[in-house]
RNA sequence: GGUGGGGUACCGAAGCGGUCAAACGGAGCAGACUGUAAAUCUGCCGGCUCUAUGCCUUCGAAGGUUCGAAUCCUUCCCCCACCA
């Protein structure tokens, strides 16, 4: 049993930046053993933005270790912070949400985060539930145990205190309320990103005031989006979707920097140390190429939501298209009269009615700039009067293609 | 309650009577180069008409002054900091 615990604590261990701490993370694993009970691992869940990408794979990823280790993941759905909005000055995106976009974008994740959690060894709770019966004086106790000092360690709450920049006193009690989350669950784990290491240390700071013993903190580290700079998230529209169709996900995760597929790998699909030491070595040795690399890469993630199949054949369209320079296998239709393909329409309007542009103006734009073709012809005149026939192939930059229909 | 500073395009930020559809930076888009990588260079980046030193809408909101306003005046709405 001792060496089982090793185990597990080593196989945890993996990919963590914070981790308070090794040591009360063995000392639970021993008495909940000895008490015959999993662990309970917290993690929150923000239904103001639905929809999964590869950032929230990171910590999914670690859940489903805990899970298969035979631990519960406290699924809590934050319904009633959802409600309430966040009022931080800079994103205005989580305004409050009604009750019924909840519920919905709570279905909706719960749909998604089941394609790598399971669904047993799951409790899946709404924070509605402890949150809404309390009365001001509830809360003006739960208040009473945190001091401003404590918040204002936060570094993103100093930096802005420091600057003159605004930090509204519902920021402040967000923290609070997620670590009220932590003892109403009796976590014995949370685990984060990064940022959140503030919020899960402060979930330790109420349970052990509210007698509990402090949960075991870990975070995770935050997944940089396409860019390569900033973290991925959907406001920033530098995510890939787990739910996005196989090729635009292959497409996506083809354009990220060189640089950055090791982390994927490591992140998304849990490489291990041998496997990532093994990789660059790859590279570096000019084994493979980075082409490949990233191409074998793109088709494990895709393979990972969409199984081998879609994945290999994903690869297959995208070569086609982009290394190749043909037409893809499939692509939207516009319909074109009769009349138009005989006397002729602009190509801008014709653009427009693809799809491809959403403005004449951006449609005028793209054919002066030489990024519209139409078979294959580049047309660089943005008056220019065309004859589409049906077959035919409208293409818009390096994406965007449509058959006349 | 007082004092001061603000609200400009996706974001940040100039402009402070005409030369402003609005500098500059970022993001984004397109082209070149490529491996749809990065880096780099170039162009675009409100809409419409279709190409014209054309028209329309836009600089928190509504009025007003003016030949002419993002720029001046009035009222209103909103935000922020500091002091109480």
């Amino acid at each position: 049993m001792q060496g089982d615990i090793a185990r597990q604590i080593e196989v945890l261990s993996q990919r963590l930046v914070d981790f308070v701490s090794p040591e009360e993370l063995r000392e639970r694993l021993e008495r909940a053993n000895a008490e015959g009970r999993p662990l309970r691992v917290k993690y929150g869940a923000d239904p103001s933005a639905p929809d999964l990408h590869l950032g929230h794979v990171v910590g999914l990823n670690k859940l489903r270790e805990f899970q298969e280790l035979g631990h519960t993941v406290v699924f809590i759905i934050g319904d009633f912070t959802g409600r309430i909005g966040d009022p931080s000055g800079r994103s205005q995106t989580r305004r409050p949400l009604s009750s019924e976009e909840v519920e919905r974008n709570a279905q909706t994740y719960q749909e998604q985060v089941f394609r790598i959690l399971r669904r047993d060894r799951v409790e899946v709770r709404y924070n509605s539930e402890w949150l809404s019966p309390l009365r001001l004086d509830d809360i003006i106790r739960l208040a009473a145990h945190v001091t401003v000092a404590q918040l204002l360690a936060r570094e993103d709450f100093s930096a802005r205190h420091a600057a003159g920049r605004p930090i509204s006193l519902v920021e402040f009690l967000y923290p609070l309320i997620q670590a009220y989350d932590s003892v109403m669950v009796h976590a014995d784990v949370e685990i984060g990103g990064t940022d959140q290491l503030f919020n899960l240390l402060l979930g330790r700071e109420l349970q052990k005031a509210m007698g509990q013993a402090p949960q075991i903190v870990m975070t995770l580290p935050l997944l940089e989006g396409l860019d390569g700079a900033q973290k991925m998230s959907k406001s920033l529209g530098n995510y890939v979707g787990i739910t996005e169709d196989p090729r635009e996900m292959f497409g996506k995760l083809m354009s990220i920097p060189d640089t950055l597929m090791e982390r994927y790998g490591w992140l998304v699909l849990g490489w291990t140390e041998s496997q990532r030491e093994q990789w660059r070595r790859d590279l570096a040795e000019g084994r493979r190429s980075p082409r490949e690399a990233k191409d074998d890469l793109a088709q494990a993630i895709v393979a990972r939501f969409h199984g081998d199949e879609a994945a290999r054949a994903a690869s297959e369209e995208f070569a086609r298209v982009f290394s190749r320079g043909e037409f893809p296998s499939e692509m939207p239709e516009v319909h074109v009269e009769p009349t138009e393909s005989e006397l002729g329409m602009r190509l801008y309007a014709l653009l427009v009615r693809a799809g491809l542009a959403p403005t004449n103006s951006e449609a005028r734009r793209l054919i002066q700039q030489g990024a519209v073709e139409l078979d294959g012809q580049r047309i660089t005149d943005p008056v220019a009067t065309v004859h589409p026939r049906p077959g035919s192939v409208l293409r818009a930059g390096r994406r965007g293609f449509a058959r006349i229909r």
